[in-house]
DNA sequence: TATTGTTATACTCTATAACTATA
DNA sequence: TATAGTTATAGAGTATAACAATA
């Protein structure tokens, strides 16, 4: 389960008032940090993420994962590693738990004997395409108080950063 | 120790070519997710902020807890967790070690026989300062494809998420 | 009765080393 | 020799329950 995600909506107040003991200190140093932001920004939307996918049954790293999938027929686990950022041996049961429940398969590879390609099942591409709505969906709530410009721009900043 | 952090720079490319076998799959999906880009982004700075901050010994959330006390002194632990969204019981060792190497004083707090006020020492103030400058550095360095414009829009369009 | 700080603990996430089978 | 996938495992990070001292 995800952190608890209060967001208790201080805007922009001068920071801390000198009379009167306050909860909430002066975080403005920390919030000139884009890494600080990114983490706070980030974690609001993996706690709706969280809430909204869990009856799917599907985690962020399983949705990206059946997501590539969908795009990327017969991707194989080390081509799923390179893109994701993620590291072989942690893939594993998470493959081997969306093969048991019959949402992909593995199938051997055309080319290469070592690898196995992964595909989605007809239950897999069903979900994902209802999964995929859900994700939109929760990504306009969670951003709601951007405009679709500002969550445009916003996006194509963040991807200056790490693309 | 943090992700790999390889960003490599793959630029606006038309995604997988149908001819050669690639290595990074078409992500375009989840790159048009704001939770998945903050993240991927987060992840960027966070390694590079690792890198440079070891030779401190510090890592994201010590850094965190010392600056917020440096502007706030006095703090207690109850307020340094509503603010960074922790829980109690995982501040508590950090505190501790803080403590023992000397960054911060712990004083009993003047209205709450209950709470303990955190102080910086003064090895603790200097510390800071240095870290802080170095932060700023890792922040610019990490974020050298936005102009400084645009790396303000961008924090303001976080903060509209998560504020 | 509620809150601050704490202990103990468990669960998830991320990382490394080492193996196997193919190339 | 190098690579794809796997096993086992260790270390962070994050969560809950329960307690003592104080309000």
């Amino acid at each position: 389960m995800p952190a608890p995600a209060k967001k208790t909506s201080t805007k922009n107040e001068p920071a801390a008032s000198a009379s009167g003991r306050s909860d909430r200190l002066d975080a403005r140093v920390l919030e000139t940090l884009v890494g600080y932001n990114a983490r706070r920004a980030w974690l609001i939307i993996s706690s709706v993420f969280s809430e909204r996918m869990a009856p799917y049954g599907l985690k962020q790293i399983d949705f990206s994962v059946l997501s590539l999938l969908a795009h990327n027929p017969g991707a194989t686990s080390r081509q799923l590693c390179t893109t994701l950022d993620i590291l072989p041996p942690n893939l594993v049961s998470l493959v081997a738990t969306l093969d048991s429940r019959g949402l992909i398969e593995r199938r051997p590879h055309p080319h290469d004997g070592r690898a196995v390609g992964l595909h989605l099942t007809s239950a897999g591409e069903a979900l994902v395409r209802d999964a995929e709505q859900t994700v939109v969906q929760l990504e306009a709530d969670a951003s709601a108080q951007l405009t679709a410009r500002e969550r445009e721009t916003l996006i194509k900043l963040l991807q200056k950063i790490y693309l």
